[in-house]
RNA sequence: GCCCGCUUAGCUCAGCGGUUAGAGCAUCUGGCUGUUAACCAGAGGGUCGCAGGUUCGAAUCCUGCAGCGGGCGCCA
């Protein structure tokens, strides 16, 4: 297996002859030598390979190597004790892969702007920044499996197409294979599902969780870690059309035991990125958030604050602030709010829990109160909600009553009650969205930067 | 969906009614005993987003369109 720079860096082999591959960073030249920064992707850092000319023609390394430019080279490491690097690559012949037109090639060696980037979404990932940001999302992805699988959750894999919207959130991307242009119909002038690929209509997931409740009611605690679509055409920098999200559920769990489990799990999280990342976080910090790295212990050191939503409403009304939206108990809580609780009054992550009914959805669990439902958020600095959940509504008439109290069409949900027809356990759960997390974990402000191909209303990065 | 802003060289930006539109970086040429976003000198590079309008004169003012960004809503 081809050397990298990370496993140079890790064990260097001093003095031996070695090929190094990867992309020219930089290159500068003097009379005698000529210096490249070669990356390869597996570090951040990069290895300065001295090409002296009296070797290598100092004519075809100019015509050659440019930023951008791929490279195999031969030569032997050498330790620079009085140089800002442990040591660089002596070469003594390279072969070019291929070359990277200087007039053409849209990355240089100077830092360039986000929004010109995801113009580029192919190249962008050969800048630091992305290199860092797709490490962390990997790294993260994995620790979310490794929480997950230590704590006994099973992995389950919940459809992507699916039969209906089954929590009424955004709206979906319909699935068909009818011809758009002579689309067939029925007597009654609607459209002939029967002659469609599963011969009724079909549409992306827009949550696996009532399949994940299923699942749950079977086996205890599961989770899904998937893609999710919505159709919602929303231009905001926190919107994606196809984003990652993780949905863990778990058979008797109550509402204060599951946001146990999302605190522990968030910390965990926090803490992995931080161990094994430190690189990658100082990297990021020093060029886009400079309050990244306090953030994270932040979040990792104290106690997430939990609030009632009474509360909540309480302490936004005693607040003195003048917000654009109303502080009523009963209306939700706006962005606006959201920021005030984090990053004013607890300065920490907050969790408001106890949502009035009225504006959360019909599979929540009802409150002896009658007013609301076990339901809470998990709102963080900078990026607002990351995690919501609740506990289920198990209980059969009850459930029943509040889907009829909104008019919802039961054909859909007859799986879903039958789970509280048969064996009926209490359950709890909640969603992580995988770029929001993102978002607070590298300083990026803009979920599309967080993701390698973004896809948003309009736009396909 | 609503509101606001931006669009000038390959990139980042200045110029905001008055000669031939500028800078830094990049590129090219030359120089430099080993550089660290190397440095020094020189050169090339622009239908000022598109379309219309106002004016003696428009990159600059107005209108429309497009793209991008941000705020809000919906949410993860």
């Amino acid at each position: 297996m081809p050397l990298t720079i990370a496993e140079l860096y890790a064990s260097p082999p001093l003095g031996e002859l070695l090929t190094l591959h990867g992309w020219v960073r930089t290159r500068r030249t003097t009379r005698a030598v000529s210096f490249v920064e070669l990356q390869d992707g597996s570090t951040l850092k990069a290895l300065q390979v001295v090409l002296p000319h009296d070797k290598i023609p100092r004519q075809r390394i100019e015509a050659e190597l440019h930023t951008g430019a791929s490279l195999a080279v031969q030569g032997r490491l050498k330790p620079t004790p009085d140089r800002p690097q442990p040591f660089e690559l002596e070469a003594e012949s390279y072969t070019l892969y291929g070359a990277a037109d200087p007039e053409t090639y849209p990355l240089q060696k100077k830092a360039h702007s986000l929004e010109f980037l995801r113009e580029i979404t192919h190249l962008r990932p050969r800048t630091r920044t992305f290199q860092a940001i797709f490490r962390i999302r990997s790294g993260l992805s994995f620790a979310i499996h490794q929480y997950f699988q230590s704590h006994g959750f099973v992995y389950v894999h919940t459809p992507i197409l699916t039969p209906s919207d089954c929590e009424g959130a955004g709206q979906l991307f319909q699935v068909t294979t009818l011809p758009l242009l002579s689309v067939p119909k029925n007597e009654r002038g609607e459209v002939a599902y029967e002659e469609d690929f599963f011969k009724r209509p079909a549409y992306l997931t827009v949550s696996g969780q009532l399949e994940g409740e299923l699942l749950a009611t079977a086996l205890g605690k599961i989770y899904t870690f998937g893609p999710t679509f919505r159709a919602e055409p929303s231009h905001t920098p926190r919107h994606l059309a196809e984003f990652w999200m993780i949905e863990p559920e778990m058979a008797f769990y109550d509402l204060s035991m599951t946001m146990d489990l999302a605190e522990d799990f968030l910390k965990y999280l926090v803490r992995e990125v931080m161990e094994r990342f430190p690189e990658e976080l100082e990297f990021l910090s020093e060029r886009y958030e400079p309050a990244l790295l306090s953030e994270l212990r932040k979040a990792v050191e104290g106690d997430f604050l939990r609030l009632s939503y009474s509360e909540a409403i309480e302490i936004l009304q005693k607040s003195g602030k003048n917000f654009q939206f109303p502080t009523e108990w009963g209306s939700d809580l706006q962005a606006e709010h959201e920021r005030y609780l984090v990053e004013e009054y607890a300065q920490r992550p907050v969790i408001v829990y106890n949502y009035p009914k009225s504006i959360k959805a019909f599979y929540m669990r009802q409150n002896d109160d009658g007013q609301t439902v076990a339901a809470f958020d998990v709102l963080f600095p900078r990026i607002g909600e990351v995690i919501g959940g609740s506990q289920r509504e198990e209980r059969y008439d009850k459930l029943l009553q509040r889907m009829q109290e909104l008019g919802m069409d039961l054909t859909p949900y007859q799986a879903y009650l039958d789970i509280r027809r048969y064996g009926t356990v209490p359950h709890s759960g909640f969603g992580l969205g995988l770029e929001r997390l993102l978002l607070f974990l590298t300083g990026m402000t803009n979920v599309r930067d967080v993701i390698p191909f973004f896809r948003a209303a309009g736009q396909m990065g």
